[in-house]
DNA sequence: AATGAATGAGGATTCATTCAT
DNA sequence: AATGAATGAATCCTCATTCAT
C-alpha cells in the first residue's frame, strides 16, 4: 500500500515526524526516563540506529517532540483570535470554550501538559516556551478582551482584570481531572463549562433587589 | 550522636519514616523511573539493603512515602473544619485560605500532586486514595458551606453547586505554577486569592444599577 | 503443646537437628547456591541469627546436614550384614534388594545422592567419605556373598568378582530415574528387580540342552 | 586475528553458538544457580549485553545450551544404529559398547548428565525432551536386538525383556563414577565393559555339567 | 539512510554474614 | 542462646549509545 503509492524519497522526509510521533506515544504513557528508544522505533517502524540518525540523544527526540506536536496548535489558535467578534461576553465565552476544546478535551495536548508538569524540571526551557508561546498569548487575548469588554460596559472592573488567569483557571481542572483519575470519575463537561461561565458572569451573591 | 544518645530499638522505629522521608525528596527531585533507591539509602543515612528490608520494591517504597507523607495532613484538616465558624462567605473564604495555604504554598504538598500527575498511570489506587482522602472530603465541606450559605439568604443558588469543585479551581493554578516555572515567574499570591474571591462572590458583570 | 512438654533445655538440645533436617529439605529442593538460609531458618523455625550461632558458614551448614542425614543409616547397614544367613545366593538378593529398599526407594537417600552428584565438584570430602563409609563397606559385604558363594560351589568364578559393582548397579537406574523424572515415568519396582536378579544369576544366553 | 579474517556477518552467525559452547562449561563447572554470566561471556570473547541480544534470560541460555550440546549427538546414533549387523549378541554389545563410549567416556555427555539431574527440577522438560529423544529411542533399538535375538534363538526369554533398562544400566555406574569422584578413584572401563557383558550373557550361576 | 550487533555503565534486588541487644 | 536490624558485595538484567556494514 504506502510502499507503491508513496515514493521512497517521500517516506524520507517524513521518518523524523514519524519518530516524534511515535515518541509522543511512548513519553506520554511512560515519561521520560521509563520510555525506551527500543519501543518508540518499534512503534515508528524503525530500529534504533535510525532514531540516532536523525536525533542526537533521547533528551533533543523529547524536546523534539514537544516542539512537533505543539507547532500545530498555534496557527490554528491565531486564526481563531482573528475571527473573535460579536459582543465581549461572547467573545469571552469563546475565547474559554476555545481552551476547553483544545486543551481540556484534547488528549493529546492533556499529555503534553503531563509532561511539561512530570518533566519540566529537566526541561525548563519547554516550560518556558510553552509559556511564551502558548499560555501567554492566550492571557493576552483574555485580558484585551475583557479590557474592550469594561471599556463597553459589558464587564465591571474587577480586579480580576490583574490576574487574568483567575478567570479561565477553572477550565484547568479539566484537563488535570483525566490526567489524574483517566476514565475513572467522568464528569459533565458542559455543565461545568455552564457553571463556569455562570460563575464568571454572575458570581455567587444574591442579586441586589432591583428597586 | 545518634549512636550513643539513641538507642539501637528507638533508631530501628524510626528508621522507616526517615527512609520514607529521604524518598519524598528523591521522588520529588526526579520522578519514579529516575530516582535510584540508592541515592535515597544515601540520605537516608542507610544503605540500601536497609530499604529493602523494609520495603518489598522500589514500587512499594513509593506507595509508602506517599501515604507516609500524606497522612498527618488529615488530622490537620478535620480539626480545621471543626472550627469553621461565622458568616457563611466568611466560612468560604477560609476554606479556600485553606487550600491555598496546605496545597498551593506548601511545597511538600506541591510535589505529591506532581507525583501524583507525573506517576498517577503507574498508581492509580493513589491518585484514587487521594481522591477519597482529600479531594472528595474537601469537596464535600465545600458544598455544604454553600448550601447552608444559599438557605441563608449569602449565596445565590447558582449551577455551580452542582459542579462545586468550579469554586476552588483557580487555586489549582497556584499549585501548578510552581511545579512548572519552579521560581521563575513568580506571583502575588495574596492578590491572587482576593481576585479569586472577588470573582467568586461578584462575577464580571457590572452591578444593576441600584434603583 | 510442645512449649510445656519439652523442657527449654531439652528443646535447644535439639535445634541444632532441626536446623539440618530443615536444611536438609531446602538443599533438596533447590540445590546447594540456589538455597537461601534464611528459607532453612524460617523451615526450621528459628532465625537466620541462630543459625549462624551453631554453624559458622553456608558451607558448613550443608556438610553437616549430610553428615547429620546419613549417619543414623550406618547402624542400621550394620545391623542388618550381621543377620544375614541363609544360602549364599539368597544372601545376594538379600543384599541387593536392601540397597533397592534403603537406596533406591527411600526419598531422603535419593535426594541425597542428587546431592553429592550436584555439589559434588564443591564438597569433594563428603563424596569421598560417602564411599567410605557406605559405598565402600557395601562393595565389600557383596564380594564376601560372592566370594563364600564360589568357594561353596553356588556361583562360578566370573570375572564380574573383581569389578563387583557391575552386580548391583542395575539398583541405580532406580535411584536415578525419580531424580531425573519425579513422578513422570513410574516403573514396576518389584518386577525390575526379579529381572535384575535373573539376569543376575543366569544371564541372557539360552540353557545348554542338559545332555 | 578474528576481526580481519572473519566477516561480521559471519562472525554474527557463529555468536549464539560460541556463547552457548562457553555456557556449556561455565554451567558443568558451577551448576546453574552459581554461574555467573559475566563469566559465561567473558570465556565467550563477548560482553554480558551480547548474552541478552541473543537470549532472553539465563534460564534460557541454559535450556538452550542443553539443546546445542546434545543435538549433534542424535544424527550420530541414528548413523550407528543404520550401521549394525552381524549375529545378535554381537549387535547388543555394540549398542553397549557405544553407550559407554558415547555417554560414559565422554566428558561433555557425563557433564549434561550431571546437569540434569541437578537442575532437572527446575527445567522438567528439558529433562523429559532428553528421554524422548536420546534414552527411548536407545532402550527401543536395544530391544529390538533382544527381541530378534530371542526369535533367533540367540537368547533366552528372560523377564528382563520387559524391563530392558536392566540389560544396560552397569554403564551408567561408568557414566556416574567420574561425575561423584572425578579423577579419583580410575576404574578399568575395558575390564569393567568385559565384565558386564559376561554377566549379561551368562549369569551368575555355575553351569549345569554337561553330559 | 538505515540496520542491528555490540557495548558497558547503571540500577534493582538478593543474601550470606555480622553484631548490638 | 537467640534475635533481627543492618550491611555491602554480588548478580541479573536494562538500555542509551556506538559503529561496522
Amino acid at each position: 500500500m504506502s510502499a507503491p503509492t508513496r515514493s521512497r524519497a517521500r517516506r524520507k522526509a517524513e521518518r523524523p515526524a514519524e519518530i516524534l510521533d511515535a515518541a509522543f506515544e511512548e513519553f506520554a504513557a511512560n515519561g521520560f526516563a521509563a520510555t525506551r528508544l527500543e519501543d518508540v522505533a518499534k512503534r515508528a517502524g524503525v530500529t534504533k540506529g535510525t532514531i540516532y540518525f536523525y536525533f542526537q540523544t533521547k533528551e533533543r527526540v523529547f524536546e523534539e517532540m514537544i516542539r512537533h506536536i505543539s507547532q500545530p496548535r498555534l496557527a490554528e489558535f491565531d486564526h481563531f483570535i482573528a475571527a473573535l467578534d460579536g459582543p465581549f461576553h461572547a467573545r469571552l465565552r469563546s475565547l474559554i470554550v476555545f481552551f476547553y476544546d483544545r486543551m481540556a478535551e484534547n488528549r493529546v495536548a492533556r499529555e503534553i501538559v503531563r509532561l511539561l508538569i512530570s518533566e519540566g524540571r529537566r526541561f525548563p526551557e519547554l516550560v518556558d516556551r510553552h509559556y511564551e508561546e502558548f499560555i501567554g498569548p492566550f492571557l493576552e487575548r483574555l485580558r484585551e478582551v475583557v479590557e474592550a469588554g469594561i471599556e463597553a460596559g459589558e464587564f465591571r472592573a474587577a480586579p480580576s482584570l490583574d490576574l487574568i488567569e483567575v478567570i479561565f483557571s477553572p477550565a484547568l481542572l479539566m484537563n488535570l481531572r483525566p490526567l489524574l483519575f483517566g476514565d475513572r470519575r467522568p464528569i459533565d463537561i458542559g455543565a461545568y463549562i455552564d457553571a463556569h461561565f455562570d460563575l464568571l458572569m454572575n458570581g455567587l451573591s444574591p442579586a441586589p433587589v432591583a428597586g
